[in-house]
DNA sequence: CGGAAGGCATTTT
DNA sequence: GAAAATGCCTTCC
């Protein structure tokens, strides 16, 4: 619950939105973090709000939630669960190199703001 | 010096 | 209060 007084957050519903929309802006091919995922998004520093929610997400969600990493490229997921096995096999299907527990983020790392930010 | 891996601190539910 | 799809810092090669 946002009942929060003296935060002008919006609704958890309004946040989860908000993380859709950014979300479904990242490329095939390209990764970010959730970190970078929740500021886009305006959500400051949830990342951990962000991780939670994908956790949340259905297996009927379209959304790219296998191309958000941990910082710096960093896989939070461990193999041997479903969602860490998965997010690996999709990333390598959609051509992104996968370094132990690391991926490319110079190759991979997407950039909403280019060069003009 | 640069990259990778592990640990501790922070945030949200 | 406890758990978790994290982040940044320090250490090793």
């Amino acid at each position: 619950m946002n009942g929060t007084p003296g935060d002008p957050t919006a609704s958890s519903e309004a946040r989860r939105m908000a993380l859709y929309l950014v979300l479904g802006q990242v490329p095939a091919g390209k990764v970010i973090s959730y970190g970078e995922l929740a500021q886009l998004a305006g959500l400051g520093r949830a990342a951990r709000w962000v991780g939670r929610t994908l956790s949340q997400l259905p297996g009927d969600t379209q959304l790219p939630w296998h191309r958000v990493l941990g910082a710096g490229g960093r896989l939070s997921l461990a193999l041997g669960t479903p969602s860490g096995d998965e997010q690996r096999a999709r990333l390598r299907a959609e051509g992104v190199t996968l370094h132990n527990n690391r991926v490319d983020m110079s190759r991979h790392g997407w950039r909403p703001m280019e060069h003009s930010g």
